[in-house]
DNA sequence: TTAGCCGATCAATCATAGTT
DNA sequence: CAACTATGATTGATCGGCTA
């Protein structure tokens, strides 16, 4: 099925990297709460508006993230702890928004 | 009626490297596509199934006409499409949930839906 | 008590953008 | 330019909770 022309057809989709920005937040949501990366609705909510992208694109991520990040058994993604800015175990207590302001580092 | 039983640790081991977390241990049950005596035959248990373009052709032009299904229809259907009527109310549970979610957050300006030709 | 529905998620796969 | 990899999206099917 592979034909550029007739599959955007059916599988319409010109698939587009996030921005920095929204990979920086779901990134560090992600790994801030390793211990268990499911956003409530709300929090799926806030993480999209500071991302600047859908709810549903949030929702894609975390899940393509867990199940990839499973398959990959923590080979070095938890060493992406970087986004986290702490390390050692911790807390999140998913109520509590742990959402820092996100810092736009031009780098 | 799944779910790894616990084994060792309940939620994370210790060492920031290399935890493993019961988020990373679920596993889904394979799919029981086959239904009541596929006994040996084309309906592999544990696949997912692909549906053809005649199928998803028809199933869309029903749920045009209703969104739910009544038993008698679903069993029609299926017959026709040779599905089983679980695969078909799924089918139909699964529409509908993509139906809300554009509904909802599908009010954007995706892009001006060119023809294909 | 049970079947269908909802909402969320899984898991496999598609197609593409980015690398090497 | 081809081969390979990372990643966003799609979707048949599962899980658990709720309700008629």
């Amino acid at each position: 099925v592979r034909s550029p022309a007739e599959a955007v057809c059916l599988h319409r989709h010109k698939r587009q990297d996030f921005s920095r920005q929204a990979t920086e937040v779901l990134n560090e949501y992600f790994y801030s709460h390793l211990n268990y990366p499911y956003p409530s609705e709300e929090a799926k909510e806030e993480l999209a508006r500071k991302g600047g992208i859908t709810v549903s694109q949030v929702s894609n991520s975390f899940g393509n993230k867990r199940i990839r990040d499973k398959k990959n058994m923590g080979k070095f993604q938890e060493e992406a702890t970087i986004y986290t800015g702490s390390f050692g175990p911790f807390p999140m207590t998913s109520t509590s928004d742990t959402l820092i302001t996100l810092q736009t580092l031009a780098s | 009626l799944s779910e790894a039983k616990e084994s060792p640790c309940a939620s994370e081991t210790s060492l920031p490297t290399a935890r493993t977390f019961d988020w990373m241990k679920v596993k889904r049950n394979p799919p029981k596509t086959a239904k009541v005596s596929e006994l040996g035959l084309g309906a592999p248990g544990g696949l997912r199934t692909n549906f053809t373009t005649r199928q998803l052709t028809e199933l869309e032009k029903e749920f045009h006409f209703n969104k739910y299904l009544s038993r008698a229809r679903r069993v029609e259907i299926a017959a026709t499409l040779e599905l089983n009527e679980t695969q078909v109310k799924i089918w139909f549970q699964n529409r509908r949930m993509k139906q809300k979610k554009r509904e909802r957050e599908g009010g954007r300006v995706p892009a001006a839906p060119s023809g294909c030709p």
